[in-house]
RNA sequence: GGCCCUGUGGUCAAGCGGUUAAGACGGAGCCCUCUCAAGGCUCAAUCUCGGGUUCGAUUCCCGACAGGGUCACCA
């Protein structure tokens, strides 16, 4: 047969330059011995979700810990599959948790010369490829319909036989030339399949970055490489590529380990040395009483965006992904509290072989002593993004008093001083726990656990005494001197000894007040927080505390 | 079902033939304390199961079992 003939009835392109021109047009990087090439390859299919989050940052760190490139490339060779503005959103997504890219689509960087970036815009190049392998003899046409797929398959799983287009299963595998050109003369829509020289009976031993020695089955499946629409399919794009990038390190979920022989026999008959893989375990959620991994279209929930709304610190998220990546991450950062975990040397080869469960506890705890860290101008600025975007019209007209926020920060956060609290987890935790200093959010509960007459006597006789200025001994000294007033011990000692002779305590006075003053039976430090209030708003919450 | 990956407390995990089997989150308790956080101290909790190899297996080998992934003109 006519192998230059039929490749050019199947590749008819008038403007396909020879292969050769490519490896000029894309040289080889030039980068230290060490510096890794990496990518990420989304699919603009719409938001990207934790578990993306997590595999950018190995990309990212693999990158920028070796003083390589990390770039953007899309995949969206899948035509019904595109959402419009999914490749802005990953990128500003990815951004709002501190991961920027070096090159590559909608980048803009002195550094794409290895573009075009979208693979629908990469046509021309595959079908250089493809139409060399036809010359070749590696790959084919197949003009089976979907229906005789189909059927096929179903036969096979019938047989038990492993299902696909494969030996005397792969028809068109052996099309005498007539057929083939009636065929094309007819006008009977076609694929390109490779023709697969391999055998299942062949092991490969292949070296995974992370999961080490794999063993894996030669592949022999005819797969299709350009499909009817003359697009590739993610095998034959990946293969070329990532050759052409020059990706050095292809960073990718474990379910395209099975894909592998697959990649590997591709880069083989297209003569192109594979780059190393490091396939990750995924993240894994409970989901009922298994677990599976985390996934776009069931897990909403898991969206980039929703930490974002829900008021997550960036960077606690991201080292809490960190922690997962790279198990002694979790020390170093016991370490380095204050370090940037930028400066943390992340290891690819370190990364766990099993899928890790999200575990909210964990980001929650994260997040909340990344968050104590924070000055009280930061933490401004933090809880203020959130309410500009997310927060109540109240909230917002609140944050537009910054010094009077970030005095109130300052002083119930402890921030400066050696009683630090820590209790914001995310940024509406934070907004809401400032609620009761503006009368308009003030929505008191008044759930006291005393009588009436109790409340009212503590409440009248701390008005009484109440001076803004006390200091936290001062003001204490008053809420004891309450206490036999209403029955109450004034020391916790003298209530521990003998608890029934009283009918409280100092802390229940405290309650007392903490309630009129805050709406809640917990609060920071009260002493503080009606120092923050001031005299005639302090007087006031309490008279309206009264029963 | 075939093939592949994985298997240490509830969770994330360290461990690379001999350990009292780290640490963190979570849980329990105590202390501190005006409450709540935080902090300090303490406790409970783990090597999936069989066979081998070995003087000795959590660690190496084989098998079972369990979990996960994958078997498209989707990526």
């Amino acid at each position: 047969m006519d192998l230059k003939k039929l490749a050019s009835a199947l590749i008819p392109d008038a403007d396909i330059l020879p292969i050769d021109e490519y490896e000029k047009i894309y040289p080889e990087r030039e980068r230290a011995p060490k510096a890794e090439v990496t990518r990420l390859a989304p699919s603009p299919t719409g938001f990207i979700h934790l578990g993306n989050l997590y595999s950018a940052l190995a990309d990212e760190r693999s990158a920028h810990t070796t003083g390589g490139i990390f770039y953007l490339r899309i995949e969206d060779t899948d035509e019904k599959r595109k959402v419009d503005g999914a490749v802005e959103s990953v990128i500003r997504s990815l951004k709002y948790f501190g991961i920027n890219f070096d090159e590559g689509a909608e980048i803009d960087s002195p550094l794409n010369k290895y573009g075009p970036y979208y693979q629908r815009q990469r046509a021309k190049i595959y079908r250089a490829f493809v139409k060399d392998l036809i010359e070749r003899g590696y790959a084919y046409p197949c003009f089976c319909s979907e229906d005789e797929l189909n059927a096929v398959r179903e036969e096979q799983s019938a047989n038990k036989d492993t299902t696909g287009y494969y030996g005397k299963w792969a028809k068109c595998r052996n099309l005498g030339e007539d057929e083939i050109y009636k065929k094309l003369a007819a006008g009977v829509p076609y694929v390109i399949r490779l023709k697969s020289q391999g055998s299942i009976e062949n092991k490969i031993a292949f070296r995974d970055a992370i999961k080490g020695e794999v063993t894996v089955t030669e592949n022999e499946q005819d797969v299709v490489i350009l499909k009817s629409d003359g697009i590739p399919t993610y095998h034959f794009a990946h293969a070329i590529d990532d050759h052409f990038m020059r990706t050095t390190l292809v960073i990718r979920g474990e379910e395209w380990l099975s894909s592998l022989p697959v990649h590997l026999e591709l880069h083989k008959v297209l003569g192109f040395k594979p780059p190393r893989y490091a396939h990750t375990s995924s993240l894994m959620k409970m989901d009922g009483e298994t677990k599976r991994k985390l996934s776009k279209r069931k897990d909403p929930e898991l969206s980039l965006d929703y930490y974002r709304k829900a008021g997550y610190y960036p960077v606690a998220v991201v080292k809490y992904l960190m922690t997962l990546l790279n198990s002694d991450f979790e020390e170093w950062a016991l370490k380095n509290p204050d370090g940037d975990y930028r400066t943390f040397k992340f290891r690819i080869d370190k990364m766990s072989r099993s899928g890790a469960l999200f575990d909210l506890d964990k980001l929650n705890d994260v997040s909340k002593t990344e968050i104590s860290k924070l000055s009280a101008e930061e933490c401004y600025e933090f809880l203020n993004g959130w309410v500009r975007e997310f927060g109540t019209e109240k909230d917002k007209s609140h944050f537009d008093d910054r010094e009077y926020i970030i005095e109130v920060l300052a002083l119930i956060m402890g921030i400066g001083g050696k009683k630090r609290r820590k209790d914001i987890e995310r940024a509406e935790q934070g907004v809401r726990l400032l609620d009761y200093f503006f009368d308009d959010t003030f929505s008191p509960e008044y759930c006291y656990r005393f009588d009436k007459n109790t409340v009212n006597t503590v409440l009248n006789e701390f008005i009484k005494v109440y001076e803004p200025s006390d200091d936290n001994s001062a003001w204490f000294a008053k809420v004891k001197k309450i206490a036999p007033l209403v029955g109450f011990a004034s020391e916790m000692s003298e209530y521990k000894a003998n608890p029934s002779a009283y009918g409280g305590n100092v802390s229940d006075v405290a309650e007392i007040l903490r309630i009129a003053v805050t709406g809640m039976p917990n609060s920071p430090d009260l002493c503080t927080i009606m120092r923050i209030l001031g005299k005639e708003r302090s007087v006031s919450r309490l008279k309206a505390g009264l029963r």
